[in-house]
DNA sequence: GCCTCCCTACGAAGAGCATCGTTGACACCA
DNA sequence: TGGTGTCAACGATGCTCTTCGTAGGGAGGC
């Protein structure tokens, strides 16, 4: 039994996990007051602080002190944590389709014709990539 | 505003409740011992048992009698699911981009050139769409 | 010095999740 | 008719998530 990182495997975030992380992502930093008014503040200081001490132990962010306040940041890149989240849907809820996927994502939304373009870009660049190998 | 729904608010599904849903929705419906049967896993007869009486509490399922067993039948649809799930990560994980989402998946993921065009026509069919409205 | 903020640390509490043991009903059959 | 196997119902258990109350420490003002 390979001696993996001591502590938790990964398993997912929790919602509220997700929130934090969101914000984390988005602004790439953040102190507990920070991300405490970027959550929309119904929810209290300590709890925040709570969650972000929990989720330093199992690895997901890191602190840096910042004067009397800590700093934190990410550890899991939101790229990792997206294809994680996109691979469990695929499998549990798409039956391991990504096209039924990619038709159920497009459906009810609107998309510019630009973003339409950069989308099917996005598929060129796919298909280009998986010839070079 | 009394709201409120009388019932519970659908929230989204636990790990095991989607685990359950997916054989649901891929076999269309099922009794406890064929779910468990498709779990595989080692889980018991009566937790399994236990979580459809469970998501029957919370209007996921429902069952009919057959011979002296029931049979549990999907009540929330696998696109509407995956619709509620698609768009929280959306949010949550890609700032709301669907264009990085799109990236993502099909990043580490190898297709065909059939599955390419596929996609491709879907995108086709979305930009339709929005110009017949 | 002492008071008032602002910060982290610690622990507890309530709710929900996932699991199973036990019980009782019923049917088949030897 | 009594044993065996299959089923649902119910309650309990241990764990995780999420929340917050309270305590303690230090910085800055008066």
């Amino acid at each position: 039994m390979s001696g993996e990182k001591g502590k938790r495997e990964r398993k997912g975030f929790t919602n509220r996990e997700l929130d934090i992380m969101s914000v984390l992502w988005r602004d790439g930093s953040g102190t507990v007051a920070e991300v405490r008014e970027s959550l929309g503040s119904d929810v209290g200081y300590t709890t925040v602080l709570k969650m972000l001490q929990i989720m330093e132990e199992k690895g997901a962010v890191r602190h840096e002190r910042e004067g009397r306040a800590y700093r934190y940041f990410p550890l899991v890149e939101s790229a990792h944590a997206g294809e994680r989240a996109l691979t469990r849907i695929v499998n549990k809820i798409f039956h391991g389709s990504t096209e039924l996927l990619l038709a159920t994502l497009v459906e009810d939304r609107d998309f510019t014709d630009e973003e339409i373009q950069r989308m099917r870009s996005i598929l060129d660049r796919a298909e280009r990539g998986r010839d070079d190998k």
